[in-house]
DNA sequence: CGATACACCTGTGTGC
DNA sequence: TGCACACAGGTGTATC
């Protein structure tokens, strides 16, 4: 589900509630997402306070005074929300104003400025893990991620060195996050679309000129999907439990059979399946 | 190395 | 209403 523009939208939702607070309790509901938690993850979350929430690629990172940063990955269907009114936790208090617990919900921390903050996520593709902050982009996780779509070092430069000799399809290559981090099936296929540039052409033949317009395109409508706080098409909620609403803007993303909505472009969108994965496209516009 | 298939898991929509 | 099947914002691992 969630893609750089969700993932970015969820943390900045998460700071006011957690940046700079102590958390108070932290309930481990089951052993495991994608894989096991670390060990004694409560009890290392327990006291600790949230120096910085960042993000790199689509995780979240909470460095915690303890010098350690919590990793968190969201899959396909994770959700982290928001809830409970801005009153201090008090251990062993009773707090009304949290609603109970539901399906799926897998961690529930309270922050001792009030907040609980709930990671629900019904397919557990999702992960979390405790790592020193020190080496926290050496984690296995994040240490081979590509530069970040919205950075100084993600350019048609980057990419024409990069993609040079790659006989593979660029809508297959963009989505290998070595190659750029943080890009999903959505924003792929809606940067193409944007750039003109059909999904099934080879990696490693595009003009110089169309990756400069490709490294533009992407940058633009990822920054105007984190405006628009990301892409709600089922699971996805920002951090306040509101809906994105960036996918009223989708050109092709699910429109299959819909007109392409490029000026004076008569052709209808398609979809087909590139490596298990469905690819939506104007066949008309994008060469 | 690069390209591909498969795995993980739950929920929802569709067609019979 | 039941059931089978396709499909879903991701990505590590195994396989050629």
């Amino acid at each position: 589900m969630p893609e750089l523009p969700e993932v970015e939208t969820v943390r900045r939702g998460l700071v006011p509630a957690m940046e700079g607070q102590r958390i108070a309790g932290a309930e481990i509901r089951r052993p495991d997402l994608r894989w096991p938690f670390p060990d004694r993850m409560a009890d290392r979350l327990t006291g600790a306070r949230v120096e910085r929430l960042r993000r790199r690629s689509k995780y979240i990172l909470a460095d915690l005074d303890t010098g350690e940063t919590l990793l968190i990955h969201l899959g396909m269907s994770g959700r982290m929300t928001i809830s409970g009114l801005a009153a201090p936790y008090v251990p062993g208090q009773f707090h009304h104003h949290h609603p109970a617990a539901e399906k799926h919900d897998h961690v529930v921390l309270d922050m001792a400025g009030g907040a609980r903050v709930t990671f629900n996520d019904p397919r557990r593709f999702g992960a979390m893990d405790l790592v020193a902050t020190t080496s926290a982009e050496l984690h296995p996780l994040l240490a081979a991620l590509g530069p970040e779509p919205l950075g100084n070092a993600f350019s048609a430069e980057y990419l024409a060195d990069r993609l040079a000799g790659r006989k593979g399809p660029i809508k297959a290559l963009l989505l290998d996050q070595k190659l750029v981090a943080g890009l999903g099936n959505i924003y792929v296929c809606e940067a193409l679309n944007r750039a003109r540039i059909h999904p099934e052409r080879a990696g490693g033949r595009i003009a110089r000129a169309r990756l400069e317009r490709l490294t533009t395109e992407i940058r633009s409508v990822l920054i105007e999907a984190i405006a628009a706080g990301g892409s709600s098409l089922r699971d996805y909620r920002q951090a306040d439990g509101e809906l994105g609403y960036f996918q009223h803007a989708f050109r092709v993303y699910d429109r299959e059979g819909a007109p392409c909505p490029t000026p004076a472009c008569p052709g209808i969108i398609r979809r087909m399946v590139q490596g298990g994965r469905s690819t939506y496209y104007c066949p008309v516009c994008q060469r």
